[in-house]
DNA sequence: TCAATATAGTTGCAATACCAACCATTATAG
DNA sequence: CTATAATGGTTGGTATTGCAACTATATTGA
């Protein structure tokens, strides 16, 4: 074999990329939606959704729930407040910690999201057979845990 | 139906949240690996990947091919060319158009980071039989596909 | 032929992300 | 107790992103 053959990567193959595309495809259709309907970055809604599903849910509790970096939570956090959609209140039990909810108005624009999203994700599982859908997650279940264990 | 009853989501059972998640942890974690060995971003390992595969290529042909912004392609390119890891020539029939290609230095690290990514993809397809790597990527495909087809 | 349009690529700017350092409070151990 | 470490959350600095505006060259069509 002459020195100058090459291994070469085929990107389009490539599992890491083929999943990075098609996630911010997938993501970013949706996104656009409530940023466009709601002024609501991906990250605001993220927390939103904790919220509506865990109120009274921490900032902490928000971190390890969506994976996010905490700085970054902090201050979408801070936007949610400003616009009044989300309120805290200072744990009575441990003053570090901030008990966050929904306000009436943060629940209400919750509530209009909430029907879009599954609306949206209806269409894109569209094309799969209820087997086909069922397959898909157990295969993206399978290999996040694989994934998380060998990090 | 009591006006207050309202629709929740479940986050960690939605199909976009959940490819996004698995996606920054495999892409995290391979991403990682060559930034510290090499001081590549993602996007600089991109398209040093296509120019692997496809030298000559100009910035637009990497836009489309990696369905990437072309200002954070414009930039990257920069960085790699700065560090004389990627070389330009331009096109004579368009003088718009400029040809790229990895230098010997960016060969070299190509050469390495290439064996680097395939054991970290075959180590994560280690939880899949070779039906379910098969019915992944189709699974994958499809869903790809139909995406884009409704947006 | 030449004005209007399209394309390749770069740049400016505001918004966002990332990492580390930092407060304040609580938990732990000697 | 009290010193040390751990936890919840915020902030600063720098790099990266995303969008639009821009330059330069090419293409189109009247």
């Amino acid at each position: 074999m002459p020195t100058s053959s090459k291994a070469k990567l085929t990107l389009e193959d490539y599992l890491p990329y083929r999943l990075s595309i098609l996630s911010n495809l997938v993501s970013g259709m949706i996104a656009h939606a409530y940023e466009d309907k709601f002024a609501l970055s991906v990250n605001e809604w993220r927390i939103m959704a904790v919220l509506g599903e865990y109120p009274g849910s921490s900032a902490d509790d928000i971190v390890k729930k969506t994976q996010t970096e905490k700085s970054i939570i902090s201050r979408a956090l801070q936007r949610l407040l400003k616009r009044r959609l989300v309120k805290r209140q200072v744990s009575s039990t441990d003053r570090r910690r901030q008990h966050l909810t929904l306000t009436k108005i943060g629940s209400d624009i919750y509530s209009q999201v909430v029907p879009l999203s599954y609306d949206y994700e209806k269409k894109l599982l569209d094309c799969f057979t209820k087997q086909e859908q069922d397959s898909f997650y157990k295969l993206i279940e399978k290999l996040h845990l694989h994934a998380e264990k060998i990090s």
